[in-house]
Order: structure tokens, then sequence, then C-alpha cells
DNA sequence: AAAGATTTGTCCGTATGTATG
DNA sequence: ACATACATACGGACAAATCTT
């Protein structure tokens, strides 16, 4: 039984949402026993379309660096797993998703300082419009962007948080080198809705992407609330999971 | 000022893509002062397309009940706000979103037994195959659909958890009739995609929307798991909030 | 109350993109 | 590569409903 039908008429062609389907079949892990797609014809039958048609998503998807197509031989499957993080009262962003990957990094995208809003001037129990130490960072696992994420730290007390991460490549060691040895997350909040502009740049999206976004607020052992980040995670390779 | 240009070719329609962008726009507040769109004319300005291609973009929004254009007057925003669900070890559902809403409600959209697969018999600590009544439930605020939930409960134990919840209308008041007064989340994992067939249907939404899905399992207070669920949540409706 | 401006609704035609066989 | 059918996007013109002056 095909879960959805692919219907034409809601403004997204046939052969994008083959697109999309592939790559969620095969984040969910449903070709992992060959490591290759099914035979294009296979798939068109399969989709209820023309061949054509499944040969321009999986041109797109080859785009993406997700399949290699290979005359004679198949299509092969270049990446498959999704992520997941663990959220708790302890989470460590880089711990959690680092055992995940051969290779994971965070780069600082950009920097600054700005006024806070009200939402996080509330979040961080500071006034309105307080300077705070504004830190944009990308992170990304065997080289593919995982999480775009936008921390706010209160500029009075860490008012070199964004050199001390440059300096140690995690929020963890910034805040250990600034004299906080200890942080716990209070609250997490998750909504997932469709990548703007520049998360679609920068996590690599293709439009009409979705993203898990997680605003969430660290505070030090006094319930002091040391930092707020908004993070959007591509949601095709992530999963958020909280032991409660 | 767009943040980015609307592109052509993705294999979205530009219609679909201002869609997207309006829908976005609204749920993050950006027209509360008026509680309307601008002017037709205005947006496809904005968005540099024509004035028609706007007017598909918003007859769809309006097919989802986002919107309502009138003659005249102009286009008036129908909804805007989301529901937050906490969650925690003492998440209660009906709890923690029925008192966002004048009218909360919980239908039960079927039930049966059947096998536990795999995962769900690792969940909830019982052989693979053993019976589970099985339990798919719909819940709405106001009378929009907000989250649809597939339960599992070891059949050994709850065998008429079915009939519980009718005569109960909740879960947790169907276990404490079958004699478990209290009980924990033990682990919830979140992710985001599209919906499928089944979710479009019975959680009213237009295709290609997004979903919250949510894997929970809840134990006893000897920490023997009681249940299995899975929820889908309307991502344009609810947000997800953890507090550790 | 009347006239004009604003805003959505509908019709025409034409060009390009998408999907099939 | 070709031919066919339908969806998408544009442009212009005008009607209908509503608001402003």
């Amino acid at each position: 039984m095909p879960k959805k039908a692919i219907e034409r008429k809601n403004g997204v062609a046939l052969w994008r949402q083959i697109a999309d389907r592939i790559r969620m079949a095969i984040t969910s892990g449903d070709y992992r026993d060959t490591g290759m797609l099914p035979p294009e014809t296979a798939l068109a039958e399969t989709f209820g379309v023309n061949r054509h048609t499944v040969r321009v998503a999986i041109a797109f998807l080859a785009d993406e660096g997700l399949l290699r197509a290979e005359q004679g031989k198949g299509t092969l499957i270049q990446r498959r797993k999704r992520l997941t993080l663990p959220i708790s009262r302890r989470t460590r962003f880089s711990q959690g998703l680092g055992d995940q990957a051969q290779e994971f990094e965070v780069l600082a995208v950009s920097k600054g300082t700005g006024p806070a809003n009200a939402e996080i001037a509330q979040a961080l129990g500071i006034a309105e419009g307080s300077t705070c130490v504004l830190l944009r960072t990308l992170s990304l696992a065997d080289g593919m962007p995982v999480s775009l994420s936008d921390h706010h730290f209160p500029a009075e007390r860490f008012s070199d948080m964004a050199e001390a991460f440059e300096a140690t490549g995690s929020i963890t060691r910034a805040f250990a080198r600034l004299g906080l040895a200890d942080y716990v997350r209070i609250s997490t909040e998750i909504s997932a809705r469709h990548a703007d502009a520049d998360e679609s740049v920068l996590l690599k999206l293709s439009p009409g992407s979705i993203v898990l976004e997680a605003v969430a607020v660290n505070a030090d052992l006094d319930a002091k609330p040391v930092q707020h980040s908004r993070t959007r995670f591509s949601a095709d390779r992530v999963s958020l999971k909280m032991e409660t």
C-alpha cells in the first residue's frame, strides 16, 4: 500500500514529490539491505508515474549528493542515517551528536553583540534591550550541515564568549574558560516548519525542506540563565530524543 | 524587501513558495496589528510576481482555513496561534493542551488488537509478536484536529484498555480504572516530516503539511513500560515544550 | 448622499514548465 | 528526440464589493 498517493495540483512537481519520498525512505533506512535504489522502472511503477519523471527525481537527489547513478549497475545510496540528539537536563550538544558521526565540527558563522528582544530578555532574566553576545554556529557531521544555531549570552557576564568559542570550538569549553564550570538545560521548546532562505542556504536544504526548531535555555547551578539558543535542525537528518 | 528572491524551476510552483512564505509570516506574527494581509497588488510587488500568482497562493491558504478573502475589504487572517504541549516526566496529554482551548476532546478513531513489532516490543519490554491493545485517538481543540495518536498497550496487563478509554475519554482515567493509579513518561523522541495520506485526512491538513511526530513510552512507578504511543501533531498548530 | 479610490473577483489570451507515451 | 496534454505564470481589462472623502 502506498503511504500517500502522488498528487498533482499542489504546486509541487511530481518529480519533486518523488524525490522527497525517496529521500525520506532512505533516511528511515528502507533500502538498508542492498544499499541501492530499486530500478527506475520499478520506482516508476511504485509511484504510478512515468520513468522519465523518476529519472528527474534521481538526478535531483544525485545533485544533492544523496545518490549516485551508475550506468549498468544501478543507483547507489551515498548517505543514509538520521542522527539522534539526546535532550536532557545535562544536554551537551556536540557530545550528543558527535559520537554518531566519523567527524563532527562546529563552526562560528558570525558573531557580534546586540540588544535582547522581549522574548530573549525574559528567558535570560535580564532587562529588555540589555546587551547580549550573539553567536551563530553551524554544525557539520561528516561535512554535511546538521544544525544552525543563534545563541544569546548576557554580555555583562560573558562579554568574551564569542572569542572563547572560537578558541575552543565548543560552547561548554568556552563557558569553562570564562569561569562557568557547569550548567544545565532548563527548557527546550520544539516546533517544526519550512526552512526559510537563510536556513536553506546554510544547511544546504532543498527548497521546501523542513526544519526542527529547538529554542533552549541553559542556566548555571544557581538557576541563573546563562544562554538562550535557537537551533534549527534539518528534519531529514536529525531527530531529538528526551529521556525523562 | 523579501529575504530571498522566489526562484523558479525547483520543482515547486511560485504560488506554492509564496503560500509557504505567507503562512510562515502569519504564524510568526507579522500582520498582528491589522489582522489582515496586505493587498494582493502589494504582495505581488513584494514577491516580484504577478497578482494572479499571489491570488493562487491566497486561495490555497484560504482552503486551509488560514485566510478568508472578502471582496472590497481585503484578506483576513483566520487563525494564528499555536498550542504548546508541555512534555515532562509527568506529562498528561489532555491536561497539557486542554487548558489552552475553550473546548478540548479526545476521540477514539479505531481500536483493536495486534502483535507487537520489534520496535514496540522492545520499548514495552515484551516479546516480539506479543499481543497488544491498539488504540488510535484523535484530539480536537475547539473543533480543530490537533493530534493523531497510535497507542500500544500490552494486552496481558491491559486487555480492556480500549473500552476503558471509551468509557472515560482519557488514557489517564482509563489506566486508573484498570488499576494503574500513576505512571510516568520515560522517553520521547521527536522528529518532523511531511504528513502522509491518513494524517492529512484525519488532521485536516493540506497536502504538503508538516507533522511533528513524538514517539513516547510511559511506565508505571516500577519502571515497567505500560504504553507506547506515536503521536502526530499538526506542526502549524502545536509546539512541544520540555522543562528539564 | 454621491463620487472616487481601493481591493478582491473574473475573463481573455499567450508563453513556458511539467508529465506522458 | 518528438508530439501531446495539462499546469503554471504573466499581462491586461473590467466587474463587484467596500471604504474614504
